[in-house]
RNA sequence: CGGAGCGUAGCUCAGCCUGGUAGAGCGCCAGCUUUGGGAGCUGGAUGUCGCAGGUUCGAAUCCUGUCGCUCCGACCA
């Protein structure tokens, strides 16, 4: 491609609403362009890079023997409420977009596909012999995001590869969901990130056994942690810990009501009893759907919000109004504890806050804290589960190692279905008994064009972006100077045409700039390799040839640098 | 959803408080010089000041509404 001619002009200033480096190196390498809050246009540049990622997906799902079809966007209502997901998407979460046709009737913009993959395989799926199947497509989705932010990482507008499977029994799904998550393996690969796959939480979706994708990166809006002694990593809304346990004491002490002003924060708190940080309690009032909860947890953790909801099952869980608070213990916010709470509140704490004896907690009374609780003698024993945040520096759940954090930006997620839409969908088989079953369903996601942001995030250096030649708009970049010189003129076409005619993808700077400004261009386009001709090079009778990591040119023969090329770029 | 901020030239922004009919830098166009990391000089073009109302002799500026964009958000007991 002649640069002269591309779609997509550099821009020297940083763009205002950029806060992220992929962003805005997208934005000044001509990348993309905003539309609207949340929706870009994917100029050729990057059109070229997601077609490129695209290519690697579909030649790793098809190696994993998934089929490639294409779906509706445009989805109706009437389907959405089949599977029971139409008021949490519009109405409760409003992650839909969602309007009236001119006859009325109501159409959405998927966000995601299991109810149309549904409907069309369970058309398909009559027996046990037509199992197993697999379908994945490559497509724009739409999620009203709260808040778009950060360009490509969290658009309304995206590209996304979903895949569905469909299997007779869990075996099945077991053996379809392991092979997607080598093919997820092998796209992480090939592309080049620095990764994870990790445990994760399930959502919305729903499902039992999920894993995500996350590609490390300090600007990652997820948090995962990972043992540093054993395989174990999971997003923190999933993970499980250890925390250090302490020697209880060995007998009951009177409870006492403490008057402590303004004590909030355990830090302060435990300091002014005396006592160490582990046996403070933190107690937390959240509205659940209808409920009141009251969620207990060690001082030395936080509540993980994920946990308690899938435990309650709840739709919505969020903290309770300050003025909720104060009606409901009595107390302004930061004194609350489970003793004394009205009756309709429903008391849970995590499984450390047991094994204590003479533990503290928050009295219900402004500036006041009951030290010396102890459970049965003092409150009846809550229901117990696992709903503190683990952390970095936890104990491992699985061996007697620890949990170290690291940030990561979700590129893929695959799931372990299960049955919740096929059976409420009704796609059945008949097995071999001609009994009738319910299909068995994985689904596994990736989002494309967030794999370009996240690439960049991971792979930028001050003057630009740094591509890898496996998803590089183009494997070189052309950039002769002094192109007023007909003999340079004349060769780098000539080059240009050569480099072509071997198949190799090249972007050739033929506009009349001077050698600063084609090089800057260079850099923050950052194509792998950069080949540079000049009235110095025709008379050396050599060309130039950088690569995007190294700091200097080196001189080669045309034969030569064609040759490193072929090598880096893998043709 | 709540809170806040911003919409002025292609881009980044000043001007607004204190009303008098619009500016800078970069970019763009022409010419000359220059020519290996965004060079210099000279000349030039460019705006419904987001939109709609209102106040006023007069509105980018004040008021109201509206649209768009951006940022922040339960101080965890």
């Amino acid at each position: 491609m002649r640069q002269s001619r591309h779609v997509g002009r550099t821009l020297r200033e940083v763009p205002k609403d950029a806060q992220t480096a992929a962003h805005s190196l997208m934005l000044r390498a001509g990348c993309i362009q905003q539309l609207s809050a949340g929706v870009y246009s994917y100029l050729p540049l990057l059109h070229r890079t997601l077609n490129k990622i695209a290519q690697i997906i579909r030649e790793e799902m098809t190696r994993a023997g998934s089929e490639e079809l294409l779906m509706p966007a445009l989805q109706p209502r009437e389907l959405w409420e089949e599977s029971g997901r139409w008021e949490r998407y519009t109405a409760v979460d409003g992650i839909m977009f969602a309007f009236k046709d001119r006859r009325g009737s109501t159409s959405c913009l998927g966000p995601t596909h299991e109810e149309v993959v549904t409907e069309i395989l369970r058309r398909e799926i009559n027996s046990y012999k037509d199992l197993p199947k697999c379908v994945f497509q490559i497509q724009t989705k739409f999620r009203d995001e709260i808040r778009p932010r950060f360009g490509l990482m969290r658009a309304r507008e995206f590209i996304m590869k979903d895949a569905y499977s469909f299997d007779a029994d869990d075996a099945g799904l077991e053996a379809s969901y392991e092979a997607m998550r080598q093919a997820y393996h092998r796209i992480c690969q090939r592309v080049g990130y620095k990764y994870r796959a990790v445990e994760a939480d399930s959502g919305a979706i729903g499902g039992s056994g999920s894993s995500e994708f996350m590609v490390l990166a300090d600007t990652g809006e997820e948090v995962v942690l990972f043992c540093d002694r054993c395989e174990y990593a999971a997003n923190q809304e999933k993970a499980a810990s250890k925390l250090e346990q302490f020697a209880p004491d060995t007998a009951q002490a009177p409870m006492e009501e403490v008057f402590g002003e303004g004590l909030i924060g355990v830090e302060r708190l435990a300091k002014f009893l005396q006592i160490p940080v582990w046996k403070t309690t933190k107690t937390l009032i959240y509205e659940a759907d209808e409920q009141t909860v009251a969620v207990m947890v060690r001082g030395d953790c936080d509540v993980n919000e994920i946990k308690v909801a899938n435990f309650l099952g709840c739709r919505a869980l969020k903290l309770a109004s300050a003025e909720r608070i104060k009606g409901l213990t009595g107390a302004e916010v930061g004194y609350a504890g489970p003793i004394g709470l009205p009756a309709g509140v429903r008391v849970m704490a995590d499984q450390d806050v047991n094994g204590r004896v003479n533990f503290e907690c928050g009295a219900n009374k402004t500036n006041y804290h009951n030290i010396n609780v102890n459970f049965v003698r003092d409150l009846p024993l809550p229901e117990f589960g696992d709903f503190k945040l683990a952390k970095a520096g936890d104990g491992c759940p699985h061996c007697a190692g620890r949990l170290q954090a690291a940030r990561g930006i979700e590129i893929g997620h695959i799931f372990k279905l299960g049955t919740k839409y096929s059976g409420a969908m009704g796609c059945t088989y008949l097995d071999t008994n001609g009994k009738t079953r319910t299909v068995v369903m994985g689904c596994y996601g990736i989002g494309v064009s967030r794999m370009a942001a996240a690439w960049i995030e991971q792979s930028h250096d001050a003057k630009g972006i740094i591509w890898s030649p496996q998803i590089a708009p183009y494997h070189v970049h052309l950039t002769p100077l002094n192109l007023e010189d007909e003999t340079v003129r004349g060769q780098a076409e000539a080059l240009y045409e050569r480099l072509q005619s071997e198949g190799i993808e090249v972007l050739y700077d033929d506009r009349p700039l001077r050698a600063g400004e084609k090089f800057s261009d260079a850099d923050l386009l950052g194509l792998p390799i950069r080949l540079t001709l000049s009235k110095r090079t025709v008379e050396a009778g050599q060309i130039e040839f950088k690569r995007r990591t190294d700091a200097k040119p080196e001189l080669l023969s045309a034969d030569d640098a064609i040759a490193r090329i072929r090598e880096i770029c893998g043709l």
